[in-house]
RNA sequence: GCGGGUGUAGCUCAGUUGGUUAGAGCGCCAGAUUGUGGAUCUGGAGGUCGCGGGAUCGUAGCCCGUCACUCGCCCCA
């Protein structure tokens, strides 16, 4: 444990880094904005309870996952999620009286895992949720506003929609329980991973990725043919939403998720570019889970999206803005450019002041912040009441008189 | 928590079967250039060879341990 070294599974944006980052949210913020979801933002700890209550006591994250303190009495965790917070925020603000609540979401979380590529210790989320509409319309929405979000990063066509239903409660039992019998049958040439997952999460090892497991997965029981009539009804309105959106999709009957508040709608945009991750945009139906905490029954939908697996996923980086750069030339020079400076910033230019060394270094400086054009004030020009103005793009100067100085450096724009 | 790979300058990497002052490119600083950037040339700074122990006359290179990073498993955005 060096203390000069960030924590392990922790990273630093430098500002490189930070414009990708902004502009993955800035631009899922403005998307999700068109339909309607308004950004606001929870705590970023809470009771552990929260998370205990609705993650399960023995999932994954609440068994090895969570950052837990006690302060004061006070059994406290990071967030792993921004979804329980949210819920938790509706609870007990008696939101859900407002229905339907739509929120955008933005902020870190935090997970105890082992870092790899595209996961990290700290990480950060951008997510919407539906609070309050039970109906396919509200699935559909979303879907679509994720796929928004993916298309206006420009990364939509190098991911897979993959959907699938976990239906209703009633189903899910029918399901789990035909499932286990199967498994039980074949327990002896199951993995010992997937004997686990038997007593805790018998739908993941339809997803597991052990050839011998996989074998055995593919004469399952199919979650079709458990599902009731109204559950493969609304699964049908899901599906044929989003055909007359045009937005394709794939049917991944092994696409689950384990804890018991999910219903109907899971679905997940993946990649195959970032190693051994490969959802970048995953949610689904929660129509329990308000209640699981304590709520009045209320339906949810959602999806959450790692904004860190989508800045590497961005081809282009958006470049840094170009500022004009003051080159002062003698002491007169610098006099006049620290008001000038401050003159410009004010008007709304960016503006980079050469702090040091002669002419030449200042020149050098400005080159090196990329700046759009050089604004040289030396003896001649302050007895002309002018400064020099060179474009550093073409190498082009003029000598341009103070008053008319704005005007000219508009045209840059 | 489990398994594989990798640690040499700010970055990317050389460094022969172990041999005496550990190198290159890029970057950085400065000069050529006291009113002109990019290009070029010259010079300079910068290294506990991840860390600790061991073997050896002698280690960046061998052995053991440890830490970090990385890839995968579990799980997940």
């Amino acid at each position: 444990m060096s203390a000069l070294q960030p924590v392990r599974g922790t990273h630093d944006l430098l500002p490189e880094d930070m414009r990708r980052h902004r502009h993955v949210v800035d631009t899922a913020r403005r998307a999700v904005a068109l339909y309607g979801y308004q950004e606001m933002s929870t705590p970023i700890f809470e009771f552990t309870e929260v998370f205990k209550r609705t993650l399960g006591d023995t999932s994954d994250i609440v068994t090895k996952e969570m950052y837990s303190f006690e302060r004061g009495g006070d059994h406290l965790t990071l967030r792993p999620e921004a979804t329980a917070g949210v819920c938790r925020a509706v609870i007990s603000g008696g939101l859900q009286q407002q229905a339907p609540l739509k929120y955008f979401y933005y902020g870190p979380m935090f997970r105890y895992e082992r870092p790899q590529k595209g996961r990290l210790r700290q990480f950060h989320q951008i997510d919407i949720e539906i609070i309050g509409i039970a109906e396919p319309l509200a699935d559909i929405e979303v879907i679509a506003a994720g796929a928004r979000v993916l298309d206006a990063l420009g990364i939509l066509k190098r991911t897979t929609l993959e959907i699938n239903t976990l239906g209703d409660s009633e189903s899910r039992t029918i399901y789990r329980q035909k499932l286990v019998d199967y498994f039980r049958a074949h327990q002896a040439r199951l993995s010992e991973d997937s004997v686990n997952r038997l007593e805790r999460n018998p739908l993941r090892i339809l997803d597991s990725k052990d050839d011998g497991d996989r074998h055995i997965v593919a004469d399952a029981p199919l979650f079709d043919d458990s599902l009731t009539p109204a559950a493969r009804d609304f699964f049908a309105k899901v599906c044929d939403g989003l055909n007359r959106l045009g937005i394709a999709f794939n049917r991944n009957q092994r696409l689950v998720r384990g804890l018991d508040y999910y219903c109907h709608t899971a679905f997940e945009f993946t990649t195959t570019e970032l190693g051994a991750q490969s959802a970048v945009l995953a949610g689904g139906r929660y129509d329990g889970l308000i209640e699981m905490m304590g709520g009045p029954p209320t339906p949810g939908i959602g999806w959450a999206a790692g904004v860190e697996r989508l800045s590497m996923m961005l081809r282009d980086v958006t470049p840094a803005p170009r500022p004009f750069a003051i080159v002062p030339v003698g002491p007169e020079g610098e006099a006049l450019a620290l008001t000038l400076t401050e003159d410009l910033r004010r008007a709304g230019f960016p503006v980079e002041l050469g702090y040091r060394g002669n002419m030449s270094r200042r020149m050098k400086a400005a080159n090196k912040v990329n700046a759009r054009a050089a604004i040289l004030i030396g003896e001649d020009e302050i007895k002309r009441g002018a400064a020099t103005v060179r474009d550093l793009d073409s190498g082009e100067q003029a000598e341009v008189p103070l008053q008319a100085l704005k005007d000219r450096l508009a045209q840059f724009r």
